[in-house]
DNA sequence: GAATTTGCTGTACCGACGGTATGGTTTTCA
DNA sequence: TGAAAACCATACCGTCGGTACAGCAAATTC
């Protein structure tokens, strides 16, 4: 029956705002159903308790999120046979297209979880760890391509890197939602593309230059 | 009174911890007065309602940071007079520090807090909004203290890499949580010291600039 | 076109929790 | 010693998550 998807992907949808809101915790399931037009025994009809609804949210999160990496990903590929350049495209599209949401991106699902964490159970953690460590593979595969055929300076993880895309967009959510500026995270996903762009330029000629005398701040 | 305050201390320490494993929603009063050893009466006591609380909460755990920030900043100078080298130094005190808990980060109250701002007044998003903004000044101070020093690359805006600071703990908190590796972090807070340092250091030599006189920079 | 499945509604109920109220008791400090 | 501070005890209300069960209309299948 095409109409009890229609349902269940409109509570979703209802759901995910006011988990993105107020927290999976503070999100009422009265409020969700009276916003749906549905009543409490149709809720349970689709997911026989929250921790379904927090499964179901999670795997839809997951899923659309893989397609916008697909995307510009792809989209990055077709507009240059570099792979430098194909990733700098790339995270331009990202940045754009996060940046363009109207009223600022809604918010990373995976990012209120981890902070309510105890709420769910070990299924749902897992859902969204594999899918983080998903997503980093994809930016440090993209990386090592590209240090295949640059040479990245040295001192700096390929895989810190890759992780680093993550952790500043979610940075970037959390400080564009505080402040009341959508900006910022647009700003630092391009922020992030600059030390992409010179972690892999060539090197600055400091070999030739006499050695700094800084012991303190050498690791 | 002297009592009164360590039970109120008490409250708050208990409640946080509470907070930042489920969120503040699902964070009842009843069980953190069963930990905290007081009645419901105790605790209304000290805080007239939950929100008053969150504000407790939220003031307290400025006030803290503000302390680290101080310090790891005030360490940072003592222990060289260049600018670079002092913030590099007041970095890698801060990765150590976070990366030196023993159950890695607990978590960042704003953060949380941000995910869930349908719970709280304009007042407790207010402190958390300032704190943030004083946080990003004190990045964006030092970075121009340095670039008065050093010239910084190009395309590069210096208030986007001061957001950058806490975009990338805020990040790296939710990842380290997130795959239950707490070196991610540390790890985060790194990368972005091996940014600073590459923004500052002399340009490379495809780029038409004239050369950089101050190797002391690079390492 | 009868039977079955799907997709709900309606009602009733339980226990936990946030919050209020009120009155009492001990501890602490001036 | 007396007042303020720092609680405790009890009772109660409304909301919410969740369960249980009975029913019913429309779509689908046989």
């Amino acid at each position: 029956m095409r109409k009890g998807a229609e349902t269940r992907e409109r509570i979703l949808e209802i759901a995910e705002a006011s988990v993105l809101a107020k927290g999976f915790g503070a999100t009422s399931i009265e409020e969700v159903i009276a916003e749906a037009g549905i009543t409490k025994s149709g809720f349970f009809y689709h997911f026989k308790d929250k921790n379904e609804l927090a499964r179901a949210l999670m795997l839809r999160y997951v899923e659309e999120n893989d397609r916008i990496f697909d995307d510009a990903f792809q989209r990055g590929r077709q507009l240059s046979d570099d792979p430098l350049q194909s990733f700098l495209i790339t995270l331009k599209l990202l940045a754009e297209l996060m940046g363009d949401l109207p009223n600022g991106h809604p918010g990373c699902l995976i990012a209120t979880f981890t902070y309510q964490e105890r709420l769910f159970d070990r299924n749902v953690r897992d859902i969204a760890s594999d899918a983080v460590r998903s997503w980093n593979g994809r930016f440090r595969d993209a990386l090592n391509e590209i240090a295949r055929v640059y040479p990245a300076r040295e001192g700096v993880d390929i895989d810190d890197v890759a992780k680093m895309f993550s952790c500043v967009v979610d940075g970037g959510i959390i400080m564009s939602r505080g402040l009341g500026d959508p900006c910022v995270l647009e700003r630092q996903i391009l922020a992030f593309r600059s030390f992409v762009k010179m972690l892999f330029a060539p090197a600055a000629p400091d070999i030739m230059l006499p050695p700094a005398s800084n012991a303190v701040a050498a690791e």
